[in-house]
DNA sequence: AGCACGCCGACT
DNA sequence: GTCGGCGTGCTC
């Protein structure tokens, strides 16, 4: 405390900068500069805030009250040697915690996410070969290193050279001391080689050549443009993406691709390493530490020329950035529903607008919100409409599941079983895609009828039979099977009700023992890691049948898969989400989109009860245009915008029934004409996950004081509350540009 | 977000 | 009598 004053003391007059802190705080700190510190916005600092000692982001003035209790002002602590935040990047994070109601220190710790990468990497120790000393003892070992390094006279690490000759360290610490070598540091590695650009590459044709020249035509430009390329499957796009990124390059900019996390894959990273003779930068939830650390700053220095990452990798404080590109566009994962609420590819389009660059969202089944930007001409569009190379888009049929029932007790119709058999016997696999985690999603007593419910929310326990254990996929909650009905007592008469895709490999396994039937779902322990592994591995095709949930739907090519099965097509058309069939059609679209990718004729056998559903018709047409066409329109005729609807005020805290008593009085209180859903803590996090709404005001505070003081705004607000609320825009793009 | 302070229940 | 739960308040 004493030294803490004597130092304000020292510094009365001292300039004072806003820095913003990682502190759910509505602005900047103030902090003042040492003597002899020098900084300007962007710089990257350390401050005390109370005890501990934080990263910290200078600010710009601008707007910035400078007037704190000077009682209360304290110093920076440090400034870290590294590249400043520039200030597009800065207007980002402004704009980014407006639009989500995060306070903007909170966004900028997303760009500071990386403890230790503000330190310079320290730079190798290293030996350089002093040609004209020779040791005066020549072994064979030592003529070998010799030898080597004659032909490469540059400096090695002491390992590298070791290793490169053959020999072990202490022949080459011997060297040393004898004077042929001489210590030296090098600059640290970079964590990817640089990609060739100019490398022979395997030529477009048509439509893939037009579309690759478009793309090169808005990276040539300068300047914002975004670009929808929609292209079904296997149309090759990627290798289309590819040439944009080429011109960025060539520019001596950097791109950035963003990836679904599930489809950050080895086979993405060959195909990237096939067209650039080196792989990109990964970023995602899974890296080590220390690469982490790597690879941020090395994007910093500008030193890494392209990033393949997840959602994340947009808060990475490119240099120079000259292109996004984001795949997989419509997807799911691009939604963070926790913490800072975003969506990676709204925010992708305001970041490269931002940054006046190009922006090019692919996907072979394009968001509504980005068809309408697209035909609209917000977007410009390329649309790939074949296939690429030999490959054949797969002959798609649905099965009418009330003409073909399966057996009793069964799920899979004699249809797709005889498929399938065909299949394995050709040596070749099936894909049975079941989007449904568990045993069974409802289990009910035979006797009286009692049915397993989560004690928390309103939704049916799932039975996970490996595991033992009810679970609810909504909350978490989680109770061990018992053996005797809960309600009754009766032992042994529970019955578990519809397929999940535990209780597809039963019965795969029962019409093909011996065939290797693999299962997976993103509850299997072992993470993503062991998950790519798996995947990888049916790539190589040592699986014959594969039963999987969402998770196969995504990324992976499996060449060798000729059949694919969607055993209940009709999940999620009925659960009242405005965005069902868009959902369906995107999903099945990928899951039959896996197979055919070898030329030979392969099958996509979709069961349903309800064929003639305009999911199913465009499926099985290939009619894309007419879906598309049919689902805008529906909202339209409904007076609903063509993507999102209505808002929702979510009350969440951690006493559940307390929340929902505010909802309640909420939802009497607030006022008809407003348009507002009140969400209590049971239906919000589904309606969230589901993306049903258009707005969202998140209560998110756990403490009873929040959720009060914001109910008393919501109320206080009256009938137009929109200004003063702090609502939550969740999908709108229109009003980006 | 983290962390300290402060006030009420089950335990060595 | 203490240990420890999480409600409340604060950080330039």
């Amino acid at each position: 405390m004493l030294s803490d004053s004597k130092k304000l003391e020292r510094m009365s007059g001292a300039r004072v900068v806003p820095v913003l802190v990682p502190l759910p705080v509505p602005g900047p700190y103030s902090y003042a500069v040492p003597e002899g510190m020098s900084v300007e916005p962007g710089s990257i600092v350390q401050v005390p805030v109370g005890p501990r000692q934080v990263p910290g982001l200078v600010w710009d003035e601008n707007g910035h009250a400078g007037a704190v209790d000077p009682s209360k002002l304290r110093a920076i602590t440090r400034d870290f040697d590294c590249p400043p935040v520039d200030a597009v990047m800065r207007r980002f994070i402004d704009w980014v915690a407006a639009w989500t109601l995060t306070p903007p220190g909170l966004v900028a710790r997303m760009v500071l996410r990386v403890p230790a990468a503000f330190d310079p990497e320290p730079w190798v120790p290293a030996l350089r070969p002093v040609l004209d000393v020779k040791p005066e003892r020549l072994t064979p070992a030592r003529k070998r290193v010799l030898e080597l390094v004659e032909d490469n006279p540059g400096a090695w690490t002491k390992s590298g050279l070791a290793h490169a000759a053959g020999v072990s360290n202490s022949v080459i610490e011997g060297l040393a001391k004898a004077g042929t070598f001489e210590n030296v540091m090098l600059p640290p590695p970079p964590v990817v080689p640089e990609p060739d650009t100019g490398r022979r590459r395997m030529e477009l044709a048509g439509d893939q050549a037009a579309a690759a020249a478009t793309l090169r035509d808005a990276v040539a430009k300068n300047g914002f443009s975004a670009t929808l390329i929609d292209g079904v499957t296997g149309s090759g796009k990627t290798e289309v993406y590819f040439e944009a990124v080429a011109a960025a390059l060539e520019k001596k900019k950097q791109a950035l691709i963003l990836l679904p996390e599930i489809a950050l894959t080895a086979s993405f990273l060959e195909r990237f390493h096939d067209r650039f003779g080196a792989r990109p930068a990964e970023w995602h939830s899974d890296m080590a530490p220390k690469m982490r650390e790597k690879v941020w700053r090395q994007v910093a220095e500008g030193r890494v020329q392209v990033v393949a990452g997840a959602r994340s990798a947009l808060f990475l404080p490119f240099k120079e950035l000259g292109l996004i590109v984001i795949d997989e566009e419509h997807d799911q994962a691009y939604k963070q529903d926790e913490r800072v609420f975003y969506n990676a590819r709204d925010m992708a389009v305001v970041r490269a607008h931002l940054g006046d660059l190009p922006i090019v969202l692919a996907s072979a089944t394009p968001s509504i919100e980005s068809r309408v930007n697209a035909a609209s001409g917000r977007y410009g569009a390329v649309r790939l409409a074949s296939r690429f190379g030999e490959a054949a888009l797969p002959d798609l049929r649905t099965v009418d599941m009330r003409k073909n029932p399966p057996a009793r007790g069964g799920f899979l119709s004699p249809v797709l079983l005889k498929a399938v058999g065909r299949a394995i016997e050709r040596g070749e696999q099936a894909l049975l895609f079941l989007n449904r985690r568990g045993y069974a999603p409802l289990t009910l007593c035979r006797v009286c009828g009692h049915r397993f419910q989560c004690p928390n929310c309103s939704a049916w326990l799932v039975e996970h039979r490996f595991r033992a254990q009810m679970q609810c996929h909504h909350c978490g909650h989680a109770e061990p099977v018992p053996e005797a009905c809960p309600h009754c007592g009766t032992l042994d008469h529970l019955a578990a009700c519809g397929p999940g895709v535990e209780r597809l490999v039963e019965e795969v396994v029962h019409h093909f023992p011996e065939a290797r039937t693999v299962m997976l779902s993103s509850d299997m322990p072992g993470g993503a890691k062991r998950l790519r592994m798996e995947l990888d591995a049916i790539a190589k095709g040592e699986a014959d049948i594969v039963i999987g949930t969402q998770l196969v739907a995504k990324g992976h090519h499996f060449p060798k898969m000729t059949v694919v099965g969607v055993v209940d097509a009709d999940i999620g058309l009925t659960n009242g989400d405005p965005r069902a069939a868009e959902r369906t059609f995107q999903l099945l679209h990928q899951v039959t989109g896996r197979a055919g990718r070898t030329g030979e004729k392969s099958l996509g056998l979709i069961q349903t009860y309800q064929p003639e559903h305009p999911v199913m018709a465009a499926l099985v047409s290939g009619d894309r245009e007419q879906f598309y066409e049919r689902e805008i329109g529906e909202r339209q005729r409904a007076g609903l915008p063509p993507f999102g609807r209505l808002a929702a005020i979510i009350i969440s805290g951690e006493d559940k029934a307390d929340a929902e008593k505010h909802a309640r009085a909420l939802r009497a209180n607030a006022p008809a004409s407003n348009e507002i859903d009140v969400l209590g803590p049971a239906e919000a996090p589904l309606a969230l996950i589901r993306g049903r709404y258009r707005f969202r005001l998140l209560v998110h505070g756990d403490r009873r004081s929040d959720l009060q003081s914001y109910i008393r705004e919501m109320i206080a607000a009256g009938p137009k509350p929109r200004g003063s609320l702090k609502v939550q825009v969740d999908i709108d793009p229109q009003s980006f540009l």
